[in-house]
DNA sequence: AATACAGTTGAAGAGTTGTTCAATCGTTGT
DNA sequence: ACAACGATTGAACAACTCTTCAACTGTATT
């Protein structure tokens, strides 16, 4: 049993509804899934780098290019990369003095259209 | 045309592909779409908010109930449930002293499995 | 070898965020 | 009216994050 289904230690009150509680306690994904998805979601939750993703699903750019099509330094977008391909969302090639970067994941553009489907809605 | 779109004051380097540049930069959705949607994802970036969503995903819960099988104390659920409710992703409603939380959008389930693909993989 | 340029990196600072704590609200039961 | 309890709220603090700045790497050109 993962580690925080056991730690009740900083839990303030007693359960109401036993049975729904020990349900969904089994049903629940492992506790490692649930905090590398929770880190995931977090690279997709800073605009800048949801721009560059909506870039990079439209085409393949390098530093620069995104840089310019963002109004923003070399730095802040290179710093951002990381970011993404640690999470492997995007990968590069290099060509002489210029990195190139796409999308190294297909899931990128249905989490995109889904995420906007609630955001437009409403 | 978007703010950010006209704001080069910041770019430390002159385009390398144009034509790409502009390309992308008249597909992309306008500024505020890509603000909003990452907001959207900002809530689903923390890993309390992801267990809470997790556990909603198979039951309606009460905020004690929640507190319980994370191991935390109320307050802190109820806190991060103000925040997904703000967003849209929860709904509540109240009976007696019991207030009970339920998901308020459909697509919380499919943006889970798509990131749980991509985490899952490799 | 020297320069130029695309890109990367680390440190620093401002801003943001999540939990805790204490006080409070709202409803029920006595 | 009062106590009990589930839930909410605001302030405060520690932890984290993003951009900036300066220095640096790697590649190509002269």
């Amino acid at each position: 049993m993962a580690a925080y289904l056991m730690d009740f230690d900083r839990c303030d009150c007693g359960t109401i509804h036993e049975n729904v509680v020990s349900e969904v306690r089994n049903q629940l994904p492992d506790e490692d899934t649930l905090l590398d998805l929770a880190e995931l979601f977090k690279v997709f939750g800073d605009s800048t780098r949801v721009k560059i993703l909506s870039a990079l699903l439209k085409a393949e750019m390098c530093v620069c290019d995104i840089a310019v099509l963002l109004g923003m330094t070399k730095s802040s977008i290179s710093h951002q990369l990381r970011i993404l391909k640690q999470s492997k969302l995007v990968k590069c090639r290099r060509d002489g003095k210029v990195v190139y970067y796409s999308l190294a994941d297909e899931h990128v553009g249905t989490i995109f259209d889904q995420g906007l489907a609630h955001v437009c809605e409403k």
